[in-house]
DNA sequence: ATAACAATAGGAATTATTACTGATATTAGC
DNA sequence: GCTAATATCAGTAATAATTCCTATTGTTAT
């Protein structure tokens, strides 16, 4: 009954490729380059892997207000920033705050098991566009 | 040049009935509700008139890892739990952190202007769910 | 080696959202 | 109040994002 997760390469490529990158790419962008390596894989099998990654804990899964879900291979904590005018997603550094989740748990009847944080604004490369306009 | 934002029964509407909801509806169910006073709205008028009403400040669009993007009438600070079985939201209260931006904004070139957090987990009917099962 | 079955490709189907078009409704200025 | 200007609308088409389906292939344990 319980599934043994058998590896297959093209799994593997796609997590390959996302260590290579820091700027937590789309299921499109993902696809793209792992065609490159493996030209017959499907948008499917991306998506089908991601998602998989996902639920595996390699990966995670980042949903923001603008653009469509990316991915990031890093899943220690650690918090996002998200510009509002060219949807570019960056990592923070040293902004996590851990003890939310322990202030959030008391007197809530759920159970909290992560926590997220976004940052919402005009990223650097915005910024200099905006003035130089 | 300056476009004048005119008002209009279906966006009066859409306000509304957000208004009366503590659960942040998807631009479905919005539509589906306001179908029962304006039989003959279309969806894109509901999507454009989320969008108009977001960027006029007057609701916020809430985009998480489960589901559709969801909208909520209340625009002052407040955090979000996300239920991972069932993709329902709820407020919380008392959770947020306001000195985190300043924090964040330290070392930062860009500007940041918001912040969101979410708690992601099993929400209470879930976990009752669990329980009986 | 081979049986068992997880994972795949390819494409169809579904869901979510945006864009276009000619008609209608709102608002500012008279 | 009337009218001109134009924002908004309904309806629909188009696009984007994601999931589902099926026959086939690949991986692993034995």
């Amino acid at each position: 009954m319980n599934t043994v997760r058998k590896r297959s390469k093209q799994r593997d490529s796609i997590q390959r490729f996302l260590e290579t990158r820091r700027d937590h790419p789309t299921a499109e962008t993902v696809y793209h380059h792992i065609r490159e390596e493996i030209p017959n894989i499907s948008l499917g099998t991306v998506y089908r892997n991601l998602a998989l990654l996902s639920e595996m804990g390699e990966i995670r899964k980042i949903s923001t207000d603008e653009g469509p879900d990316r991915f990031d291979p890093i899943t220690t904590p650690h918090d996002h920033f998200v510009c509002r005018q060219c949807g570019s997603l960056i990592d923070m550094e040293g902004t996590r705050a851990p003890h939310l989740i322990k202030e959030a748990q008391k007197g809530f009847e759920g159970q909290i098991d992560d926590q997220r944080t976004f940052f919402y604004g005009t990223c650097p490369t915005c910024m200099k566009k905006d003035q130089s306009a």
